[in-house]
RNA sequence: UCCUCAGUAGCUCAGUGGUAGAGCGGUCGGCUGUUAACCGAUUGGUCGUAGGUUCGAAUCCUACCUGGGGAGCCA
């Protein structure tokens, strides 16, 4: 049976016989042995094993054995001659599943651009950077369930194909089983969609969070974590048009209580990422971003400034810096605005919330005043916005008069609407970007740097 | 979608009107402990694509394609 490297390289103990399967990522050739170092993605580290010339057959296995090769080495380990490394595999034998022609093979043992990497989407998890990005956004996914289950919150299942388009946020993707070649038309030359796969038109989710609502209305406590999509033509390096998303929601509980959540979760995440995977923290800390632990360190131990979106504006209207976009209550916050909250002012997390009515969902709360509603975003220094959320609109009339104003039909609704019919409740929740999420633990600077297989604009190849 | 910058060897880039270059990588050789190995030699090109200007274009012009950064939309 095999040994995973991470485990050999915290526990092996000399002479220890142990067989494991990896990858090559670089060879040392010397005379009359060699070094190959093996990785099998469990850690950043690789094992170094040492080649001697007593091997049978060495000189073909030294041309066989460089760099994405992958192999199997059966041997002992010893402590280490060399500095660099507490231990090291002395090899036995060695079995070559796969040669890696080096003259074709993209990988070299340099550093590369992750703009090149986008470009082998197939092989750019075997590096260093995006191994550790997906350990890290594992373990990221990890504390997430770990954080809801220990709190009695119910993972639900929403769905990610939605007759629902009434969120009015953004492009949808078009689900259909027509050929396109052959759509039937109604009279008037309309698609007709009643004779669609789900009898009407139907799309990509573009969130869960009606869905999530009429859970919390059954189970208190719910979270959705699963994959969204946006049909925009977003070209930045935060955003994707498939990406996943997590959104709490909670029954009896108010625009305090979700932001109180918000920031016990984001502090959880960070805390556990840090505890599990400290090797892959401290390369993004020493490759990617030198600051990147010194936010984790923050996010943890301090409190998150918390301001309304009236005094935000204030703040911003005393601020020394020239904006290029005008500051004014009323209009929302531009990213320029954000990153200076975030980033200039209070350099730590800002919690913003009670924004106009006019500049946010039909579904979020009024409050008392009849200006704003009960919505709080989080604004993270270099991502910008990481959370939005709200308390919900639960009472029947507001919600039916605010649907209108926007001009949508609230028998499109009626479903959710029922919920504020029969035993309605206070409720809040948030929705969180988890890309934008691990952008943030990572410091990776492009969100397609922290997802295996990014999809944008014109790009969806691997 | 808009603004902006870029596209030259496998990778990262220099070359800004006159014979296409460097470092790294790869290959070959050397080296009894390397670890971004080192030392020596060597290999490597439709200069993004299509037009145009010019005696002559990687270089100037036009269009398009692709990528980066920024903006909008948002998570």
């Amino acid at each position: 049976m095999h040994k995973r490297i991470i485990d050999i390289l915290r526990h092996g103990q000399p002479d220890e016989s142990v067989l494991i399967q990896g990858w090559v990522r670089t060879k040392r050739d010397l005379k009359g042995f060699a070094f190959i170092e093996v990785n099998d993605g469990s850690s950043l580290a690789s094992l170094q094993v040492v080649l001697n010339a007593e091997l049978p057959e060495y000189e073909s296995l030294l041309k066989q054995v460089n760099t994405g090769a992958s192999v199997e080495v059966n041997g002992k380990l010893v402590a280490s001659q060399g500095k660099g490394q507490r231990i090291e595999l002395q090899a036995q034998s060695v079995k070559v599943y796969g040669e890696a022609d080096p003259e074709a093979y993209p990988l070299q043992k340099k550093r590369h651009s992750f703009e090149f990497l986008r470009t082998i989407g197939h092989l750019r998890s075997r590096t260093n950077s995006l191994g550790a990005v997906f350990r890290v956004r594992n373990a990221c996914a990890t504390a997430v369930h770990q954080f809801f289950q220990e709190r009695g919150f119910l993972w639900v299942h929403t769905p990610i194909i939605t007759r629902n388009d009434c969120e009015g946020a953004g492009e949808l993707f078009t689900v259909t089983g027509f050929d396109l070649k052959d759509v039937p038309r109604t009279e008037t030359q309309d698609i007709d969609f009643s004779q669609d796969f789900f009898g009407g038109k139907a799309y990509l989710t573009v969130s869960g969070q009606l869905e999530a609502e009429v859970m919390a209305m059954a189970f208190s406590n719910v979270y959705t974590f699963g994959p969204t999509f946006r049909a925009e033509n977003s070209n930045t390096s935060r955003h994707l048009a498939e990406f996943w998303m997590i959104e709490p929601e909670m029954a009896f509980c108010d625009l305090q209580g979700n932001m109180d959540l918000a920031e016990a979760f984001l502090k959880h995440i960070f805390k556990y990422v840090l505890e599990t995977c400290p090797e892959d923290m401290e390369f993004f800390n020493q490759r990617i971003d030198n600051s990147v632990i010194a936010t984790a360190e923050n996010i943890i131990h301090n409190q998150f400034e918390r301001i309304t979106y009236t005094e935000a504006i204030a703040l911003l209207e005393k601020a020394d810096t020239q904006f290029e976009y005008p500051v004014k209550w009323g209009l929302d916050l531009q990213s320029e605005h954000e990153r200076y909250l975030a980033e200039q002012l209070f350099k730590k997390p800002v919690i913003v919330s009670d924004y106009p009515v006019e500049i946010k969902a039909f579904y979020m709360r009024l409050n008392d005043d009849e200006k704003t509603v009960a919505a709080m975003d989080i604004l993270a220094p270099k991502i910008g916005e990481i959370v939005g959320g709200s308390q919900r609109e639960e009472r029947l009339a507001v919600l039916e008069r605010r649907i209108v104003a926007q001009g949508m039909n609230p028998a499109d609704l009626w479903w959710y609407l029922d919920l504020r019919r029969y035993g309605t409740v206070p409720h809040a929740g948030f929705g969180l970007g988890f890309e934008r999420l691990v952008q943030f633990m990572t410091g990776m600077g492009n969100i397609r740097d922290v997802i295996p297989f990014p999809r944008s604009p014109l790009s969806a190849e691997f």
